[in-house]
DNA sequence: GTTGACATGTAACAAGTTACATGATTGA
DNA sequence: TCAATCATGTAACTTGTTACATGTCAAC
C-alpha cells in the first residue's frame, strides 16, 4: 500500500494532476519509490472513489488537479504515525554490489566506476536542489541526508575501483 | 528479473536448498531485495527447467541443493556485466522519511527515534557479521559501506530527532 | 506426544510493467 | 504541418503477497 501513501503525501504537499505525480516520482521521490502513469491514474481514482481525494481543478488538456480531502488527511497521518513500517526494499543497484565479487578485476573496476558516475550525476542533482531551496523550505534536511549519503557510497565506490585495478583491472580507463 | 539473478548469485556464492535462500534473503539481502519462500520454489524449478541451475543434493526431508549449471554461471555473468542496472527502488522507509514534515513535532520526533532504534539494531547485526568474518573473506567491503552508511543515517536521524524537540516534541522519553 | 524448526509446495489475490490507444496544445 | 510535450486512460502480462496445505525430524 506504499504507492497509495506516497501518492496522499506528494497531495498534502501539494495538490497535482496525475501527470504531475508522474514527474514527481521521477524526481523528488526517485531514491525512495517508483511508480509509471499507468498505476497512477487508477489508484487516483481509487482515492477518488473511496473519499480520500478529489478532483479540485480541471484544466486544459483534461487534466484534473487532485487535492486530499479532510479523510484523506486523517489516512495519510494515521499511516505515518500508526503503522509499522515496512523496512523491506527492493534495490537492484544493492543486489549487484552485493555480488560484485562474483566479477573478474576488470569487469568489477567497470560496475563501481558506472556506479560512480550515477552518484555523482545524482550528487550534481541535489547540490542545484539545495542551491535553489528557499530559506524556509522544510525540505531541506531529507537533500542533506542525500548529499551525506552519496559522499560515503562514492567514498567506497573510489575505493573499491582502486582496489580492483591493483587485483589486475589494468588502470583506470 | 531481479529475483532471479539475486537467486543466481546467491547459488554462485553457494549451493542451497530454497530454504536456506530464503532465510538469506532475510538475511545477508534484506537491504538489497526481499523476497518470500512462496516466490523462490516457483523460481527455482523455472531456473531448473532452464537448465540454468540444478539439483546437486537431496537430503533430509525432502530438501534440495540446487547449484548453478555452466549456463547458469553465464547469464549471470552476462546480467552483472553487460545489462543496465535498474536504479529504480522500492524503500518505504524512504518514503517516510521524504513525509515526515506532515507531521506534527511530537510525532515526528517519535518517527525519528523509532527509525534510531532500527538503525541502531541493525548497526549491531553488522558489527557481529564483522567481528566473525574470515580474514580473506571477499565480503568485508560491504559490510563496511553498510556501517558507514548506518553512521551518516544515524547522525542525521538525531539531529532530525533532536530539532524535532525543540520545535515542541516535548523531550525526549 | 507435542512443540518447534526444517522443508516444500500451490492458489487466490494485489501490485507493478509494458504496450497500446487517444487526444490537446505549443512552438518551430 | 510537424514534432514535442502535455495529459489521461486501458489491457495483457509479470511479479510479489497472503493464505492454505502438507509432511519430516529432533528435542523435550
Amino acid at each position: 500500500m506504499s504507492l497509495r501513501y506516497a501518492i496522499l503525501g506528494l497531495l498534502a504537499r501539494q495538490p497535482s494532476s496525475g501527470y504531475e505525480l508522474t514527474r514527481k516520482f521521477d524526481s523528488s521521490l526517485r531514491t525512495a519509490w517508483h511508480a509509471q502513469h499507468s498505476q497512477i491514474y487508477p489508484e487516483l481514482a481509487k482515492l477518488e472513489a473511496e473519499g480520500l481525494a478529489e478532483i479540485i481543478k480541471r484544466g486544459a488538456r483534461g487534466s484534473k488537479t487532485y487535492g486530499l480531502t479532510e479523510s484523506g488527511h486523517d489516512a495519510l497521518r494515521h499511516w505515518l504515525v500508526e503503522v509499522a513500517p515496512d523496512r523491506s526494499q527492493r534495490n537492484e543497484s544493492a543486489v549487484r554490489l552485493f555480488l560484485t565479487q562474483l566479477m573478474a578485476p576488470r569487469e568489477r573496476r567497470l560496475a563501481f566506476e558506472r556506479d560512480l558516475a550515477y552518484v555523482h550525476q545524482q550528487t550534481a542533482e541535489l547540490r542545484l536542489i539545495k542551491d535553489q531551496l528557499a530559506p524556509d523550505e522544510p525540505f531541506a534536511p531529507q537533500v542533506e541526508l542525500g548529499l551525506r549519503t552519496n559522499a560515503v557510497l562514492s567514498a567506497w565506490l573510489q575505493e573499491q575501483a582502486d582496489a580492483a585495478t591493483r587485483e589486475g583491472g589494468d588502470g583506470p580507463q
